[in-house]
DNA sequence: GCATTCTGCAA
DNA sequence: TATTGCAGAATGC
């Protein structure tokens, strides 16, 4: 039999993974291969064939589509050719982009007249990773509807610890298909498609197989996501969400790139006084930015303690510097540094260059399926992770700023939304008291612990319960406890135990959490959102406990990210009612922010404010706080 | 060039 | 030796 070509790191991988399973089958037995199924893949590039293909086209109910595009970024990508597929081992491939000196339909006829099928809700749309398909059909002015499935998502849903939902990861896995290799086609699979390097037959074949496979796929795996029980999940939240993330990429955030220059140059100065002031203290020039380098002069030539280890050599982390200063003013210094050169590097010199030369925005992607836990992230720049904490790292939001002096920004966050949800399912007495009765809920924490009135509670007994109550969502321990309060581990341990006898309920839940893990493998979140914890009944303790925190931190964390994308869904319809004036632009896990014209402000408001508070209904109250600023700082 | 390690930013 | 992410610089292969 002639397997596709495999090479020796994939085959060995392969091999390993059979027998992990218990196969003994030879590898070529085992796997469906493209070279040896019988397929029609259609190539349509005469209008005689297109007019046949539309005939067929628009016929169907429903088939998968897939779009061969020049680049990975859907805002730049222009269409290579486009494939459909409505029929197991079937499909067509069209062309509009074709080797120089070869002719080709035009692509104005060719979407001009699939348009009306594109845009028609009632007629269903399969694809791997649809919203990138979404986004280049409009910038091609075409509002892809009607999606019903996504490979790439079901995926997701299916195992959401899978590292890779790409098509040949999926197909092997539930089609024990072996796709043939994209190198084998056009090459590394990141340049960019040139018709130099690759024939039509070769990207019509590439890209049928991807039409088919994801067809296919969607019939194997829909029965699957039946019998999870996460259909609801798939049709009701992430299917309506993509659009949503395709809108707010599609929509951008404006970026004063001349203040962050000036803030480029005013770090720099600050940079090299620091600089020179550290090769003084050290005696010597080194690169600071070197981790061996530096514990070279700190526990060398200095001779400061070794406080802690890593893998490779001695760790020079913030917490071990914070300590060591105590004793020297070198490692105060290297955390200046170290402080000034992060925001420079990744935010300050970074973003400029991020910005779409034909928006002049900045297009974050939010990804659908990478966090375990159901959350979004965001990355090509991460927008999520954009410094709040200290007042020079705050400066950054500055410069994100609304397209015109008619807009605003508006931003709305969840008010302890986890301990909310951990309210909400632990049912605890004193937790939901405490929300019924809109008290800050870590000085009515502290109160309950210290044994004293609400109103004596220092900040000090204010900061302990917060790391508390911190602690439960992350399923805690007295050392990491201690670790973030300074409390002793003596210490750390009595204040967890106290927390437990007075939040009873809460200390129920976990239990209850970790048992039914043990049970069914799995836990679920408020939406029905799973994630398995193979390790929980793990003879290894360090496992085991690993995944009893796991267990407990899904739940919240995974049912906070269920009931966000429901109020985005719920907000996204009320937008296109079209009286808001409003653009979704980010999510950042528990809050939204918005640019809405300045003359629809209070109306947003109160519907922004609505939606999310309502969102899904918890045994105590969510709390929405909203804020508006003429830039991302002042809306903190 | 690519992968790994350390580091540090966010919720 | 607290949960989930993304990214830059140094370093090693």
């Amino acid at each position: 039999m002639n397997a596709c070509k495999v090479n020796t790191a994939e085959n060995t991988e392969l091999k390993n993974l059979f027998r992990a399973c218990g196969f003994q089958t030879l590898l070529a037995d085992m796997v469906a291969t493209a070279k040896t199924e019988e397929t029609q893949y259609h190539l349509v590039d005469t209008i005689e064939k297109f007019y046949e293909f539309l005939n067929l086209l628009v016929a169907q109910r429903i088939f998968a589509i897939d779009l061969e595009t020049t680049s990975t970024n859907p805002l730049i990508a222009r269409i290579v050719g486009i494939s459909f597929s409505w029929q197991a081992r079937e499909a067509y491939y069209i062309p509009l982009m074709v080797p120089e000196g070869t002719a080709c339909l035009s692509a104005d006829i060719v979407l001009s007249n699939i348009r009306a099928v594109l845009e028609d809700k009632n007629i269903k749309k399969i694809g791997q990773n649809i919203k990138y398909d979404l986004l280049v059909f409009r910038r091609n002015n075409i509002l892809l509807q009607g999606i019903v499935f996504d490979t790439m998502i079901a995926s997701y849903l299916l195992n959401p610890e899978k590292r890779n939902h790409n098509l040949d990861d999926i197909a092997f896995e539930y089609l024990s298909y072996k796709t043939i290799a994209t190198s084998e086609v056009i090459g590394s699979g990141k340049e960019q498609i040139t018709m130099d390097q690759a024939d039509v037959a070769k990207v019509c074949k590439y890209a049928c197989q991807d039409a088919d496979i994801s067809f296919r796929l969607a019939d194997v795996m829909e029965p699957r996501l039946k019998e999870g029980a996460l259909s609801e999940l798939l049709q009701d939240i992430e299917i309506p969400l993509l659009y949503v993330l395709a809108e707010m990429e599609w929509n951008g955030i404006g970026l004063n790139t001349h203040l962050l220059h000036e803030m480029s140059d005013t770090l720099t100065a600050k940079l090299q006084q620091i600089e020179k002031e550290i090769y003084a203290s050290a005696g010597y020039e080194f690169n600071i930015s070197s981790p061996r380098q530096l514990s070279e002069v700190l526990f060398e030539k200095l001779e400061l303690p070794r406080l802690r280890r890593t893998k490779t050599g001695l760790s020079t982390d913030a917490n071990v510097l914070t300590t060591l200063a105590w004793q020297h003013a070198l490692p105060k210094l290297v955390l200046e540094y170290r402080q000034l050169m992060k925001l420079k590097n990744t935010y300050v010199d970074a973003l400029p260059g991020m910005v779409n030369p034909n928006t002049g925005r900045i297009h974050t992607s939010f990804n659908q399926t990478v966090t375990a836990t159901g959350r979004l992230s965001s990355s090509e720049p991460n927008l999520q992770n954009i410094p709040i904490r200290t007042e020079i790292g705050r400066q950054i939001r500055r410069a994100f700023i609304p397209s015109g002096n008619d807009t605003m920004f508006l931003s709305a966050d969840y008010s302890q939304i986890e301990l909310r949800i951990l309210a909400h399912f632990s049912e605890d007495e004193a937790l939901m008291t405490a929300f019924h009765q809109d008290k800050d809920i870590h000085s009515s924490v502290a109160a309950a612990i210290y044994g004293v009135p609400i109103e004596n509670v220092t900040s000090e007994m204010r900061r302990n319960a917060k790391a508390v109550d911190f602690g439960i969502v992350y399923g805690l321990s007295e050392f990491g406890l201690s670790r973030d309060t300074g409390l002793s581990l003596e210490k750390a341990r009595e204040f967890i135990d106290s927390y437990f006898a007075l939040f009873q309920g809460v200390k129920r839940f976990r239990n209850k959490v970790v048992d039914q893990a043990r049970i069914c493998g799995y836990v679920k979140t408020l939406f029905h959102r799973k994630r398995f914890i193979p390790d929980i009944c793990s003879e290894d303790k360090k496992r085991r406990n690993l995944s009893e925190r796991i267990a407990v931190n899904t739940i919240i964390q995974g049912s906070a990210a269920d009931l966000i994308k429901v109020a985005m869904n719920n907000i996204h319809t009320r937008l296109q009612e079209g009286v808001y004036g409003a653009k979704m632009l980010l999510q950042i896990h528990d809050e939204l922010l918005f640019e809405v014209q300045k003359d629809t402000i209070t109306l947003t408001r109160s519907m922004v404010q609505e939606e999310m508070s309502r969102a899904v209904m918890l045994n105590v109250p969510i709390k929405v706080n909203i804020k508006t600023g003429v830039n991302w700082m002042e809306t903190e």
